[in-house]
This record gives C-alpha cells, sequence and structure tokens, in this order.
DNA sequence: ATTCTTGCAAAGCCTTTGCAACTGC
DNA sequence: GCAGTTGCAAAGGCTTTGCAAGAAT
C-alpha cells in the first residue's frame, strides 16, 4: 500500500488556510470541517454518491448540494483529485500523498496503487522539453488483475471439457 | 504530431469484423460505416456532442441514440479509447495509431500528444510483476502549456505595474 | 424469417443552481 | 452587519432506454 507523505498541516487547517486566505477570503464552516475530518480519515477512492451514503451511515449530515460544493473546492485547494475509472469519476487523496499510478482491473474493479520515481523524473524532462508547467498528472493503466487472470483461465478450462 | 501506425486493415473492415464476428454476431449497418468512416477520416478528439454537430454540418444524418451506441461499440472494439480532459469525455483513435501520453492545457485546453517508448517499457515491467493483464493505459499530465505560461508571466508584469 | 438496429421521445441519472434562512468573520 | 454558505427543491445537461418500424443476414 502506499505510504503517507509528512504534511506539516492537519488536513482541516490546510482547507481552513485555502480558503480563508488572501485571494479567496472565504469563510471555514462546520459542515466542511466535518466533511474534511471524514474524508482524510482513510485513504480510499469515492464517487460523491459513496461519500453521500457514508457521511448518512455515520450520522454526518451534510446536503447532497455541500458535498458537491464542498468536493469541487478541495480539488480547486488541490487537496483532492479526481480520476475516471471505468464510467465513474472518483476522488482520492493527493494531499499527504505521493504522486502514484494506478492499475484498475476491469473486471473486479480492484484498484492498485504504485509508485515509480524513475516516472517523475521522465514526465519532468518531458515537460521541460515542451516547456510546460504541469501542475498534477494522471496515470491509469487498465486490464485485468492476477486473480481475474487465474479464475478466467480456470473458466476456460472448464469450458473445454 | 503523432504517426500513424500502419494497419492491415480499414477502419471500416476491422470494425466490420468485429460486430459481425463470432461471439457477438451483430448487424453492420449503413450508419455504423458512415460513422467510422467520418471519424476516422481524421485525427483529433471530440466528444458525443461534437461528433454530433460535425456530422450534422457534413451532412450525415444519423441519430443522438445511434452516435451514442455506435460509439460505446467503438470503444469496446478497442478502436476508440475514451479520455477525461477536465470536465469534458472526449474520445480519441486508439485503432491506427501510436500509444501515446497526453498534456492538457488547463488555460486554453490545448492537447499536446506525446510518445514516450521508454515508458511502455517500464510499464511493462510493473505489469508483470503485478501479474497484471494490461489492455490500454492513459497517461494524461495536466498544467498550462508554453504559450499561455507566456501570457500568464507578462499579465503579471503589467499588474505590477 | 429472424434478429438486430434505428429514430423518436420519454425517462434517468447525476450535478448544478436560485433562493431564503443562516453563519462565520 | 456584510459576505459567503447551507439546504431544499427545482432545473439542467448529458446519456440511456422502450418501442414500433426498418434493415441485415
Amino acid at each position: 500500500m502506499l505510504q503517507r507523505v509528512p504534511v506539516s498541516q492537519s488536513p482541516v487547517d490546510k482547507f481552513r488556510e485555502y480558503l480563508t486566505s488572501r485571494p479567496r477570503s472565504q469563510r471555514f464552516t462546520e459542515p466542511q470541517r466535518q466533511m474534511v475530518e471524514f474524508i482524510f480519515s482513510r485513504h480510499n477512492h469515492f464517487d460523491a454518491d459513496q461519500l453521500c451514503a457514508d457521511l448518512d451511515r455515520n450520522h454526518v449530515d451534510i446536503s447532497r448540494a455541500t458535498v458537491y460544493r464542498t468536493l469541487a473546492k478541495l480539488v480547486d485547494a488541490g487537496m483532492l483529485r479526481e480520476l475516471r475509472l471505468g464510467p465513474r469519476i472518483v476522488y482520492e487523496h493527493e494531499y499527504g500523498y505521493p504522486q502514484h499510478g494506478h492499475l484498475h482491473c476491469d473486471r473486479c474493479h480492484k484498484m492498485i496503487e504504485f509508485q515509480l520515481p524513475e516516472l517523475e523524473s521522465v514526465f519532468e524532462d518531458l515537460c521541460r522539453q515542451h516547456q510546460f508547467q504541469a501542475t498534477t498528472h494522471t496515470v491509469v493503466i487498465r486490464g485485468t488483475c492476477a486473480e481475474c487472470n487465474r479464475s478466467r483461465v480456470s473458466k476456460r478450462r472448464l469450458d473445454l471439457v
């Protein structure tokens, strides 16, 4: 699994600072605090709907509209990243976790995160060549995972009997 | 720009074969043929709506429903790939073009395609390690392109005056 | 002849928005 | 007290679907 990266501020503090500091000077509210705390209390991928359900289940009462609005701000703040996995758009932590890529299984939808430091330097070179100022990147490799491959192969064997 | 990769069959033939051959045995129809011909007559990125508009403009009369249904089949056939660029989901050619990544400018939405052969082998190693059977991968680097950077910098200079 | 595809319009789904009440600064 | 946020419900945008008519094999 992915190792956390040490960060100087808690997600809540970081978000408060993002919202309240200069060019924005927005309010930092209780629903926002609850959401950030909830989201960063575990490392997983989720979509808006799942988050709403999870919040409900944990008796954190926040309206759908606010969930959407706050997710958008968290993305703006660079604390969450949107990722397209198959038909779904999921969110993942960007704050407190290292740059990484994804192996996504089309069958069981398992997600394997991986880190390839050599990739980062390749990308840096590339951006330098193109004078491109990168903010983030997404790498998703789609296919079938080891387990699904095994069951597919054994299923095929059965079919042949 | 990206070089074409030689393919033994035309996109139309390839799609006909995909549809009509064994596990599927679906029909290959005139609207489908027109769509494939149209889509592969140029190399660009497009979403469903743009495609509908472009087809219209070129007097290719196909209903929205059929456009959506055929796009889905082309993706299934591995001839088109879906790509998320900012809020939009766009399609790009997978058949007849080499594996490549994308630099996507958040400001002007320019798309720069790049090929990094060394990337492919890194990914292959990775998949081997995880016994992951990859079908495709997506690499998108987001940020601001050279031009937009320049104008941003000069704008900042003006602001400071 | 049978089975699949088309076009239409309606339904669906997820996300965004207008507004009045409310809350943070 | 002012400006920004919330919740609600309604509107919005894009995609999918049921169905009868039409094509493909």
